[in-house]
DNA sequence: TTTAACTTACTGACATGTAAGTAACTGTGC
DNA sequence: GCACAGTTACTTACATGTCAGTAAGTTAAA
């Protein structure tokens, strides 16, 4: 599970659309401001362009080097500031970790809403883009990438973060499922084909982040999405592989019937 | 890329399996005394069981906190011993953790062959049994998992362990799949193929380890290996979910025809 | 004058690796 | 069978470096 896109409209997935300061973590003052429509002073507009920097160098250390081993003093270093600096807009590492992802998902912080999201089976679609886009970011990937996995560790600060993003993807997904292929499949049947499309997403960019050559990441997926829906909107089951090859290797199959 | 077997015969996939003392690092005596058939020492036999023992404590460590966040410390209190010890067996923190990823893959050491892998359309069936050890052995799962991922991070010990761990099965599932599936698909779909098989498993793990109640790995690759398989024996394509999905938004598909 | 954005300097904790020392095992000579 | 030298498996203590976080101070904006 990592950046694939959960819906919000362009925005998880690509890093080169400038950021507005509707993403940076505001002061309660700042985000007052921005609720009654005061432009901000020019020090507030200078303290989210600050603050957007630290993200975007936490993003860049914490991609390079993962969490643990991504130290404060390389994120200051290039955000330009000295890691005390850091700590002062963000409380702790912790916090700043916590404001990247949120950061990054485009999330609601208070008093400003967050991004409109991607709804219905159009959701497909953007998944597929958002691939094809992904190919065009390695630092996003391989910073998902690094910190989905890292997250699985114990007491990791990102758990609970990566936990609900992937379920409510997952949930996301089921209900597009459900609406692309009809109400045949069971609930199981749904929730499995979900589990393998993140799947193979996610699978994927660890693969393309070590052999980017070898790997096509936006056209395995879209033949496993195809084969996914397909599957379910026919309401026919492929025939098991495992008897397929044992088939062949008894020599009563020749590998392969047209 | 995890724990998904590379094709050792049980052995990668399987850590209940009793380990024979083959898998322990020998140093170059121990290697000469093994060829030769000359029974081990009493303090031989001891410092394959202690190392043993130490192997299986830095999985566990590195597995619960990833290499960069586990501690020497940890490894060795759990190995019953200090950490200058464990230095002693393995010179170094990067050394432990080549010596664990060999260790449970069985890899060859010198003068000790490697276990005999698993080979043919037998794979197949092998990957499967895999999948469904996998699911009783939570901690090597999270071990590769953390590990795998970590490792596409700069200067991370395991990079190229790891990446040619994927390469190789990557190469060995496209010659496994066209023995399966015959000299109908292309080299790219056989490839793409492969990737997608191993994608699938490695993103299931992450998903998992976050949710175990709500993920079927065992059952979920297989429908996808299924569908994957299917697809390629047949040498048909499947319909694209995108115009599918567009068609159930245009209202011209009112969501799976049956 | 107050507040915020920093910087400098420092502290405590943690971690890896090394050196010196101890105990136990092994092989050899008598 | 025993003594002794050599080797190995550790332990203890230490050195060094890294890191996150804090306190006090400076500067600029409001």
């Amino acid at each position: 599970m990592s950046d694939h896109a959960d819906g919000t409209a362009d925005q998880a997935a690509s890093p080169t659309t400038t950021f507005s300061e509707q993403n940076v973590p505001l002061t309660a003052e700042q985000a007052a401001n921005h609720a009654q429509k005061k432009p901000p002073s020019k020090q507030q507009a200078r303290t989210l362009e600050r603050r957007e920097a630290v993200l975007k160098a936490a993003m860049s250390v914490f991609g390079a080097h993962g969490y643990n081993k991504g130290a404060l003093v390389e994120v200051a270093q290039q955000a330009g500031m000295t890691h005390a600096g850091v700590l002062h807009h963000f409380g702790s590492k912790e916090g700043l970790l916590v404001a990247v992802l949120r950061y990054r998902d485009g999330e609601a912080v208070d008093g400003v809403q967050g991004m409109p999201q991607v709804v219905g089976p159009a959701f497909l679609s953007h998944l597929l883009d958002t691939v094809e886009l992904n190919t065009q970011q390695r630092g996003v990937v391989q910073t998902y990438a690094v910190l989905s996995a890292e997250s699985v560790t114990e007491g990791h600060p990102a758990q609970e973060y990566f936990r609900g993003r992937m379920v409510g993807l997952r949930a996301k997904l089921v209900e597009v499922i459900r609406e692309v292929v009809g109400d045949g499949p069971s609930e199981k049947e749904l929730n499995d084909a979900a589990s393998a499309l993140i799947a193979v997403m996610d699978g994927l960019q660890v693969q393309w982040l070590l052999d980017p050559d070898a790997v096509d990441m936006p056209g395995t997926v879209e033949l496993v999405m195809n084969e996914i829906i397909e599957r379910l909107a026919s309401g026919h089951e492929a025939p098991s592989a495992r008897v397929r090859a044992t088939a062949v290797l008894d020599g009563r199959v020749d590998g392969g019937e047209h």
